[in-house]
DNA sequence: CGCAACACGTGAAAC
DNA sequence: TGTTTCACGTGTTGC
């Protein structure tokens, strides 16, 4: 093999041929753009040949051959991973089939002229009850208690009832409130289990 | 530009210098073997050129130039993809926080000595009432009604109270019950449940 | 020695 | 027109 380092190629002093032109000045005027040329045409070659981790060889022909393999090898994992990830996002989402029953949820519910709502209603300072309608979803009621136990409530007397694609929610729920702070933020609330749902399957 | 055919480069005929060498027979050895080595070259640049999808020009430095691209290229989405695919398989498994916050209901549980247990009361040929306490976990409620109403249970005066780690379902069921039979069958129930929660994150 | 790989200068075709 | 790109044959070098 050519001994020759990696990074640095010494550039070969061959074929420098110093031919004893007649006309010395006409001696050609496509000389410097063609060594131009040649010479851009190596340095591709060197960055094609720092790109591609596998060189068998330092030869034009197997640089080359070499990214041509590479490149073969990098669009077939590509695919590899794409199609996993893919796979991976299909069994995440828990098929479409949870997604069309979520739909026609959300369609019964319109047509029964149920809306989604949250009302709060103020007992004390220490205590609210809470009444929220949510579309039916796979884990919306985790996602739910999940909140409410964010905002620091705590809650007993809570009664959960599905019909028509909506699940109703009321609760009393125990805390520290300041007055009509949270009752004014009900949106907010909502907003917050909305998205809290949007975050995972 | 250039006009060339995509895949079919007719070859040029140019430089084909007749030089008027004095021994004729010696015409050089190694003309063969450049020759065969600039074939192989413009093969592989071919090759290469077929792999690369976008292609700005069919100059050789430009086809070298777009390979390097379009490796560099396919270098970052490759990564991205298994950076992605790392991310979704550390959030697939459901994360370790959740499996430790389940795993710490389970303590807290045996701790309060509460255990997962389903009590039927039959009340008559159409009314049950049903008593769950199960481990509370993501989702669990969800599955809990979704296995109600696959047994085709309608629920009614449904309450749910979580605490300690477990959750308490009770519900009012209304349906066509074969007396003792499904009281029977609790402990088949609370295993349907169970395996639904497997089933999904 | 031959073999393989290379850079060079050059004529010509394409733009 | 001139510029660019190409293939060619060759001299040369390292193995």
């Amino acid at each position: 093999m050519r001994v020759q380092l990696p990074a640095i190629i010494l550039p070969r002093k061959t074929g420098e041929r110093r031919h004893g032109n007649k006309d010395n000045n006409f001696v050609s005027k496509n000389l410097h753009a063609e060594r131009k040329r040649r010479k851009k045409l190596s340095d591709r070659l060197l960055v094609l040949r720092s790109l591609v981790p596998i060189i068998t060889n330092m030869n034009k022909a197997t640089i080359i051959e070499d990214a041509i393999t590479y490149i073969q090898e990098l669009q077939k994992t590509s695919d590899d991973l794409s199609e996993e990830l893919r796979e991976m996002e299909a069994s995440s989402e828990g098929g479409g089939k949870q997604m069309e029953m979520e739909g026609d949820a959300a369609d019964e519910m319109e047509k029964c002229g149920i809306k989604e709502e949250i009302k709060v209603t103020y007992i004390d300072g220490n205590t609210l009850l809470i009444k929220i309608v949510l579309q039916k979803k796979r884990g919306c009621f985790t996602k739910l208690i999940e909140t409410m136990d964010y905002l620091g409530f705590e809650l007993s007397e809570t009664s959960v009832t599905t019909f028509k694609g909506a699940m109703l929610f009321s609760s009393c729920v125990h805390g520290k409130f300041v007055d009509a702070l949270m009752i004014e933020q009900t949106e907010l609330l909502l907003d917050m289990i909305r998205s809290k749902e949007g975050n995972t399957c």
